[in-house]
DNA sequence: ATGGCAATAGAGTATTGA
């Protein structure tokens, strides 16, 4: 079994993308963030018909998000419970007997702004939630775009980002205390090496230059651990017209 | 320091992203 997460950067636009690189990877469950769309322009029809069953969190313009699978999805949550938010980041379901969490963290755009205080805000709430969500299930992962770099090797020019959003000692402290409920970076139990990105600018051929960020993860309980082979980012999908700025993140699983 | 690029809403240009 094989489950990835992708920020699409609107689904509309990356819809024949999204298909085309479902049916090259031989991926089993699809986590989207960023469809920019509301519920009721969802593909779901096209999907069906490809033989995907989705549950999807939608909204116009912003956000949203989904979960596409081969297999049948169970015990679908939009958002995240308890938490006030009109931004729709969040959804979460069980596929083959694995609590799927689909996230995409607030940005935050400045150090000290409004939008900070709100990507600080959600983190605890999602911390929370991540909290009763490992109680309540053996099998867990939590996948998407976290919008944060978790140290400098995920970075491609350290300097120029120290302490600037998506890098800072706030945003790191609480990715470090997700990791601090049990869970590991999928992507780091088997690669170490630094300079692996899963987005890039779209400005300054960021690219070509390779001139990224790690920012989208695969966190995974030790459950699943057990039963994970590898993990990889996918830059074939970086390199099409027209391509999300983000790249394709999954994991293989002997399940 | 600023803008570069892309998507959306909607008809100019503003907002957001990372």
């Amino acid at each position: 079994m094989q489950i990835a997460t992708w920020n699409v950067n609107s689904l509309k636009v990356r819809l024949s993308q999204v298909i085309d690189w479902l049916q090259k990877s031989n991926c089993d469950v699809l986590a989207l963030q960023e469809l920019k769309l509301d519920n009721a322009y969802f593909p779901e029809t096209e999907l069906k018909t490809l033989g995907y069953h989705c549950v999807f969190n939608g909204q116009k313009t912003y956000n949203g998000v989904a979960i596409i699978s081969k297999l049948p999805i169970s015990d679908v949550i939009c958002d995240i419970p308890n938490y006030e938010d009109i931004q729709k980041r969040v959804i979460t379901a069980t596929v083959n007997g694995v609590r799927i969490m689909c996230v995409y963290v607030v940005n935050g755009e400045a150090i000290g702004s409004e939008k900070f205080t709100y990507k600080l805000s959600w983190l605890n709430a999602l911390h929370n939630y991540v909290t009763a969500s490992l109680q309540q299930h053996e099998k867990f992962a939590l996948l998407g775009d976290f919008n944060i770099a978790p140290s400098d090797i995920d970075v491609y020019d350290p300097e120029l980002w120290d302490g600037k959003i998506l890098c800072s000692a706030d945003e790191r402290d609480l990715w470090q205390k997700l990791l601090n409920l049990g869970l590991y970076d999928s992507y780091r139990l088997f690669h170490m090496e630094a300079k692996q990105y899963s987005w890039w600018d779209y400005r300054n051929f960021a690219f070509k230059r390779k001139q990224g960020l790690r920012i989208d993860h695969i966190l995974i309980n030790d459950a699943v651990k057990k039963i994970t082979t590898d993990c990889a980012i996918d830059t074939e999908p970086r390199k099409n017209e027209r391509p999300s700025d983000h790249a394709p993140v999954i994991i293989s699983l002997n399940h």
